[in-house]
DNA sequence: ACTCAGGTATTAC
DNA sequence: GTAATACCTGAG
């Protein structure tokens, strides 16, 4: 494990705050420069934007050429994908101009399961901190610029960890959702390598909710965030019902429209490109 | 003191 | 099936 740099030039559709301040991860953080820095999988990399250049460098198991675009979704021409958006009508367009730079990080599929679990009826600043102390406490050390990080633990890191010790780190009602979940994968109830492989979303959705603690919400964030990478799913948060309200329902009160209304309408207008919709849609109302 | 935050599981009609 | 309700925690 050696500290690598790897330089990407003249890369669209890249902006450090939109992807990492989008909502769909947990554990990039924003330094005094304006850089990022980050922990995935076994790596701790910071990111910087330079002029027309995106400098890459940390401590990366494996090359960190392959390892940014993997991560970082660069086979995927996102350019193409907001052309074909911007056109559905001009809540899109505006929605996508101001998330321009966002990108779906390939997350690894068990993290992104608890990350969204952690998630449920939390707010973004508890959440980061519950994982950061499970990472700490649970994950292996890195050292990187003097500095030490860790990385999110494995189920088999978490193999005996009790109902009682997650509650100790502030994980709350969740404490149990983990703990069940945890050791349902670990059993291969359900197995996370058949979910990769398995081309039906329907199944490996109906997979995910037998998860403790994984209802549809979470569900479709981990189809969409994680490496299972499922671009045609949409899930909706308060924040997606009040947008999708705001600009397609109009309803007096936005709690009262159903899910199925959303969803249906999301299919219409976005069809396989309906998570991507969600989630400049999701960003923008959100931010701006 | 009290409300709220990226929902889910449980219970009751 | 769909609606109502409890639920840890800590920041504002």
């Amino acid at each position: 494990m050696k500290e690598q740099k790897y330089i990407l030039e003249n890369q669209k559709s890249f902006e450090l705050k939109d992807i990492f301040e989008c909502g769909q991860c947990f554990r990039w953080n924003i330094q005094e420069d304006g850089s990022y820095t980050g922990v995935f999988r076994n790596n701790v990399l910071n990111v910087k934007k330079h002029k027309n250049q995106i400098i890459f460098q940390g401590v990366c198991e494996k090359d960190i050429k392959e390892t940014v675009e993997k991560y970082f979704d660069l086979h995927r021409d996102y350019e193409e994908i907001k052309s074909k958006l911007a056109k559905i009508d001009n809540n899109m367009k505006t929605s996508i101009e101001y998330g321009k730079g966002i990108r779906i990080l390939n997350q690894d599929l068990w993290e992104t399961i608890i990350s969204f679990i952690i998630s449920a009826n939390n707010n973004i600043p508890r959440i980061k901190g519950i994982i950061e102390r499970l990472s700490e406490k649970y994950g292996n050390e890195i050292e990187y610029n003097g500095q030490k990080y860790y990385t999110f633990p494995s189920p088999e890191q978490l193999k005996d960890v009790t109902v009682e010790e997650y509650r100790k780190l502030g994980l709350g009602f969740r404490d149990v959702r983990l703990y069940e979940t945890t050791k349902m994968i670990l059993n291969k109830k359900v197995d996370l390598i058949e979910m990769k492989n398995n081309p039906n979303t329907t199944k490996v959705r109906e997979e995910l909710l037998s998860l403790s603690g994984v209802g549809p919400k979470v569900a479709d964030c981990i189809l969409l965030f994680s490496d299972l990478k499922r671009f045609e799913v949409f899930p909706i948060d308060v924040w997606v019902r009040r947008v999708m309200n705001d600009l397609y329902i109009k309803q007096e009160d936005e709690n009262k429209v159903s899910k199925k209304q959303i969803e249906k309408i999301a299919e219409e207008k976005f069809g396989d490109l309906a998570g991507l919709a969600q989630q400049y849609l999701f960003y923008w109302r959100r931010e701006a």
